[in-house]
DNA sequence: CGCTGGTATTTAGCATTGCTAATGAGTTAC
DNA sequence: GTAACTCATTAGCAATGCTAAATACCAGCG
């Protein structure tokens, strides 16, 4: 396999994506749509809308978390009429949690309001650099779900 | 001014730039060299290393984080021997807090872990992807400034 | 059936890390 | 020279993560 990236060049892209991907990330995850939601009940409530439902013990998986935690996160959430809790069909020992529509709603304006905040802040590149990142964008998120 | 972005495909491309930047850059932030040391810890580092050296309200306005916590902060810091402080020449209410050379290695260290991790995710991509990376790489980072 | 071992969730208690309010020291403007 | 402001700190609180232990349930084997 041809070694693509160990030249010089490439460790400064590869700095330089590094670099900037974690303080865009940094700036985005501040671009809250409701400040009563830790970002730990958010990325929840998207795995959920990515999953349709999980037990607790999925969701304390993916959302690399320790089982109480999980407990408690679910716990909050369905305080605030935000996820539904079913008993598991099999096993009596686990549950299901799944998003309620009023998670959906609150889902959907959080991802506008980042989109919204992003496109602006994209308002101050020129036309080319908008045309490279365009085009960029479908390998970055290939390369996050390596 | 060319409204750049407000088409449906660049709607698109937003949407997908911000979840990869998001996921990328929580993936990341988990790629830690010293556990005993937190994000935010990591952090003042950081900014230590561009500034040289500021004042503790300084520190706490660019973390955006409340002098108290910065107090604390830096406190551990300097009992892990990675930053000094030292009286401010014109105001003795002030401190100066500088890193060490200890906390330089460390953060040499740190983006080099990180990088070798993104760089080794890289290797999941073919040529012509990774040079659209390496194209887009100046452009994230001056978006990301703006 | 009944026991033994394993798994899912929860409870209890603790550590970390952020905050606000109040204090003390030092500076600045009148 | 004093009143008002600023910087750092202390004290105490809230949120959010963890581990260890408890509870409830399932599965397999005699």
């Amino acid at each position: 396999m041809p070694d693509l990236i160990h030249d010089g060049d490439s460790a400064a892209a590869v700095s330089s994506l590094r670099s900037a991907v974690m303080l865009l990330g940094r700036r985005l995850k501040h671009q809250r749509v409701d400040e009563s939601l830790s970002p730990t009940e958010m990325s929840v409530l998207g795995t959920l809308a990515r999953c349709g439902s999980a037990t607790p013990g999925e969701l304390a998986r993916k959302e690399h978390v320790q089982p109480p935690s999980m407990t408690r996160i679910v716990a909050l959430l369905e305080a605030k009429g935000l996820v539904r809790l079913e008993p598991h069909p099999d096993d009596r020992r686990q549950k299901m949690v799944s998003r309620t529509e009023q998670a959906e709603a609150m889902l959907a304006e959080s991802r506008d309001k980042r989109n919204a905040w992003l496109a602006n802040l994209a308002e101050g590149l020129d036309e080319d650099e908008w045309d490279t990142l365009r085009a960029a964008a479908p390998v970055l998120e290939k390369l996050a779900h390596l």
